[in-house]
DNA sequence: TTATAGCAGTCAATAGATAAGAGTGCTAAC
DNA sequence: GTTAGCACTCTTATCTATTGACTGCTATAA
């Protein structure tokens, strides 16, 4: 789609100022804070050209214009101002991150925070799938009667327990024993990989064949669950936008907030290789929030493996390059600030 | 407080029709339902006395009567129906307790998923306090260059994880060896105990000095961090009230759902004895959310040790009697669940 | 005394009417 | 291609009148 640079200006204008004030934007108001040299008329003339083709919607005839998903996107590829992070808030985020413990739940919750509270909007965060994890070692502890604990730790410090049942009562030595045994077998291999191996290899583990069998199959039990970890962050914000101030939207929001499953698909959805991803309206079609509202997601990695996936959702108005610039920031620190797991 | 029986009867009848409808409550109404052998007259003259007793209110002289806080508070003690949990649904929860897995965050969430879906309110869990819990052992396993995972496992086996820095980098032998050492010295003891123990003698412990230290002093760091968990349910649920039909109630709530240290305040704050205490508007000076919320709080203790704390958040109407009643019945259900420790 | 019937008074909620205001589209002229 | 001017549309706010739901009071009956 070519469009002159007056009708390019026009739109941005229209998109900026819809963004900033979530009011419709008239052609006089476009004349007085942007566009001095020209008429109203001559606006006006140019709208409902960029309406003919599809990038303005009027809600009413006496209302002013509303930018279309076509202009959104239009926008976002070619119209908009890069958004400057200011350097202090870049020191700020470091600094947060800092004083935080590398666990993987930890570096969760404080980034989706810290992206929250920059972006203001409403932020999940995703724990990465399982099964690009690659493990490094496996704790076993006795807690009961045929019982123990099992500890998966991984190269990006995730950790997980499971309480298995043993098939006889084993002490703290045979445990620990056999947890070596299993850490052995697993070390530096991607589920996938453990996975295949132990399809094909038959081991020759004497006494420890039970316990073999008993962490294997939790591990795999494990690794078949689908319980993403959730965080979410800032739910409150979406709540001073004027688009959330009818109830049933309100009502809307959070019933896809409060469902776990429903926000795991809203970030995981779109599985495409590119770090930040934009959908703007339309996320959902069985519930009617997603018409009004847009997510952008974030997919950070570091060496290569995911650490975890970020969705920033607000309106379908939302402040696009705000929200990607402070992303793509985060994203950069966060990459500096974790060392390096082959160390 | 001495009321005639009639008096009695009439509040009860106002206090359980404004709980399900949210409307003031009028004379009509109770002759009506209730009361047909009375005309309303009469009811208007105990109404108008019950009024003069602190008992009732009126928003303006054409509307009907809504209870007080004391009201709600002789309800409580004396005039309510006990709630009976349907015994389906008492199968319902342990069958979701025999899912789940026994670790600590799993319990909180999955007692608050509960609580609140049974209650339809939102639900608050916090982790208990670490003082209060015996320890079995600890695990310690190598996760990156200095750091290891320190996993605590108690008698009710609850298990906790956290990485800790060490002074140097230890290999899993030296980190098993160093966890056998910690464990022969905490087992049975709660933390108090190991604190105490711990501040008074010399261990003569050679080649682990060092890593003994770096691991109580974790320990201690650790218990010393105010970073209580805090998982909520159901946040939706109180939308669905006709008190927060009204935006501004709405941003009040979710103010302080999004807020942490609230969210603790909250449901941490009088710590009387009581295994399930109800405090009724006024929650919050400081916010207005406050005003309008009552909480119900219920400490779930086995064998002696707090496991979690919980609050039912819900508007001053709430159904106290249900709210009560499911609380209750989670305790108990989760009590015959949770295996004795000493076996 | 205690309960009741009847009536006047109060207040909120609703609907309809009117006016004001913001914007557009169109047309004729520059 | 641009502009000024004007008629038209549609929303929003404000006011008024009406309805309806209660209560409080009083006089009367049991």
């Amino acid at each position: 789609m070519q469009l002159s640079e007056r009708k390019k200006k026009i739109l941005q204008v229209v998109i900026d100022e819809y963004i900033n004030t979530a009011m419709p934007v008239s052609s006089k108001m476009i004349v007085e804070k942007y566009l001095p040299t020209v008429s109203s008329a001559t606006v006006r003339h140019e709208l409902s050209s960029l309406e003919e083709l599809g990038l303005l919607n009027q809600k009413h005839t006496s209302g002013g214009r509303v930018p279309t998903v076509t202009a959104y996107r239009l926008y976002i590829q070619e119209l908009m101002n890069q958004y400057k992070l200011p350097k202090k808030i870049l020191l700020d985020i470091e600094e947060n991150f800092t004083k935080t413990n590398l666990n993987i739940g930890n570096i969760l919750s404080k980034v989706s925070e810290v992206i929250s509270n920059l972006t203001e909007y409403t932020t999940i965060a995703l724990t990465p799938k399982k099964r690009q994890e690659r493990l490094t070692s496996v704790l076993l502890g006795r807690c009961g009667e045929r019982q123990a604990l099992l500890v998966l730790i991984t190269q990006n410090k995730i950790f997980r327990d499971k309480v298995i049942e043993l098939d006889y009562d084993m002490t703290e030595e045979e445990l620990h024993l056999a947890a070596n045994f299993v850490t052995d077998i697993i070390r530096n291999k991607t589920v996938d990989e453990v996975q295949e191996l132990t399809k094909y290899t038959l081991f020759q583990i004497g006494q420890y064949q039970m316990v073999m069998q008993a962490v294997m199959q939790a591990l795999y039990a494990y690794l078949d669950t689908q319980d993403n970890e959730v965080v979410l962050s800032g739910v409150d914000k979406i709540l001073q936008y004027p688009e959330y101030e009818d109830i049933n939207h309100i009502k809307d929001f959070f019933a896809v907030i409060a469902n776990k499953q429903k926000l795991i698909n809203l970030v995981e959805d779109g599985e495409k290789e590119e770090s930040i991803q934009v959908k703007i309206g339309n996320l959902d079609t069985d519930c009617s929030m997603g018409q009004n509202c847009s997510i952008v997601t974030a997919s950070y990695s570091i060496h290569g493996e995911q650490i975890g996936k970020f969705g920033v959702i607000g309106p379908v108005r939302m402040d696009y390059a705000k929200v990607i610039g402070i992303l793509e920031n985060v994203g950069k620190v966060l990459e500096q600030f974790i060392p390096d797991k082959n160390k």
